[in-house]
DNA sequence: ATTTAATTTTAGATTTGTCTAAAATTAATT
DNA sequence: AATTAATTTTAGACAAATCTAAAATTAAAT
């Protein structure tokens, strides 16, 4: 049976798990500072969520999520990233204005309720900004990194990485209108010189040689 | 620039709207009962929503909603029921289970979310229950009522009110399955004697003959 | 028209989450 | 190592929404 949590709790247990992803060690002004508040709220609500076994805490000695804790934060999370895929793919929202609504929704309690949104979404692994959705039990697959070359055909993906950081390199990258976070898909590879035709969203097809394609890494996913 | 309510102050507001409905008049007593708190309570919040100028209120005499109260209310309403028809024709909920999630759902505060999500739905006049779902104006429109005869061809309708109330007529609808609520759609009808074929939401065919078909009242929208 | 009953309101307390200001602890610097 | 600075925690207060118990008002009944 699944324990509810206030909003406040969930936004608590969401803002030190990102912290804690990035850091590995979280301070009482960083989520402070993450959740707009006090290091006085802060420490009172840790010792709230100690009660509640969410969270490890010895004051003035720092503090981790529990396994629980880390458990609740994955389901929010989940929550938060079904909610934005489906009002970019349904309610045809951009990706850069549903974070708000999307935290307000994250808070929707029912299970079943999120469940069936992403059945309804055809269990979508990554959210309009890329990030990974758990799955129902917390789990969620990192979509695979590769160069172009080893990307394949007609597989939509995003731009990761440059492999090589020239300046005549990223003069050609920008040229061909693909940088840092572009979705671009491959959509003929020549086995004459492993050149590639690449499709860039929102734009017409390019063609890049084999040499550019193995210093460009995207991501995506299964 | 639509103003920011909490939960609770919006609870209140829709409560009080209802009630409004049916009685005309409203008590103290009967806000407290169906909100499940205590009449202490509810005089507190009255004094709030007067203050916020939702509410015309005097001590002991009484109170209802002002124009801008019940503005607010509809949205809620309007929340409430544009959600619970996405969680029944999208995510394939039974209309008896999604009115929980609804009272949760009916907070989120974002205008466009609801007004994306009133397009995505087809702009639907009336949620699982047959109630009426008000537009962004706060305007609905009544399902119209007829009697079976004057009821169109394959147009889904729910039974809403019996004329003739003898015992005999009872005996007999309650033979074909029709009641009070009872989902039907009238499949043919014979010019010869007016009798009419009706489908019933989940059963079988039914035919009734033009006097009983005088005595049942259906709504419908459009 | 009193008395009794029901309803409504006030007064004061409680809970949750927040705050400020001051105290405790840990970290940094000379 | 001692002092200063930064961080974290405590203590006490506050706003929102609720509660109980008692007082005020209105309605019902003799």
């Amino acid at each position: 049976m699944s324990v509810k949590y206030t909003s406040s709790t969930e936004n608590y247990l969401k803002a030190i798990f990102h912290l804690q992803k990035s850091d590995g060690i979280v301070t009482t002004n960083d989520v402070a500072n993450e959740l707009q508040t006090r290091p006085a709220s802060v420490t009172d609500m840790l010792k709230k969520l100690k009660a509640q076994k969410l969270l490890i805490y010895e004051k003035y000695k720092g503090f981790k999520l529990s396994n629980e804790g880390r458990k609740v934060a994955l389901q929010i999370i989940r929550k938060h990233r079904l909610w934005e895929y489906f009002l970019v793919e349904k309610l045809s929202f951009g990706w850069d204005e549903v974070h708000e609504i999307a935290e307000e929704l994250e808070h929707i309690s029912s299970k079943k309720l999120i469940d069936r949104l992403d059945e309804y979404l055809g269990f979508p692994k990554s959210d309009p900004h890329g990030d990974p959705i758990p799955d129902s039990n917390g789990k969620f697959t990192l979509p695979k990194q590769v160069d172009l070359l080893n990307l394949p055909l007609n597989k939509v993906a995003e731009v990761s990485s440059i492999g090589d950081q020239s300046p005549e390199m990223l003069e050609l990258l920008g040229d061909k209108g693909i940088a840092l976070g572009t979705k671009l898909e491959v959509k003929k590879k020549f086995a004459f010189d492993n050149s590639l035709e690449l499709k860039i969203k929102n734009q017409s097809m390019v063609t890049v040689s084999e040499h550019v394609a193995k210093n460009v890494f995207v991501k995506y996913d299964e």
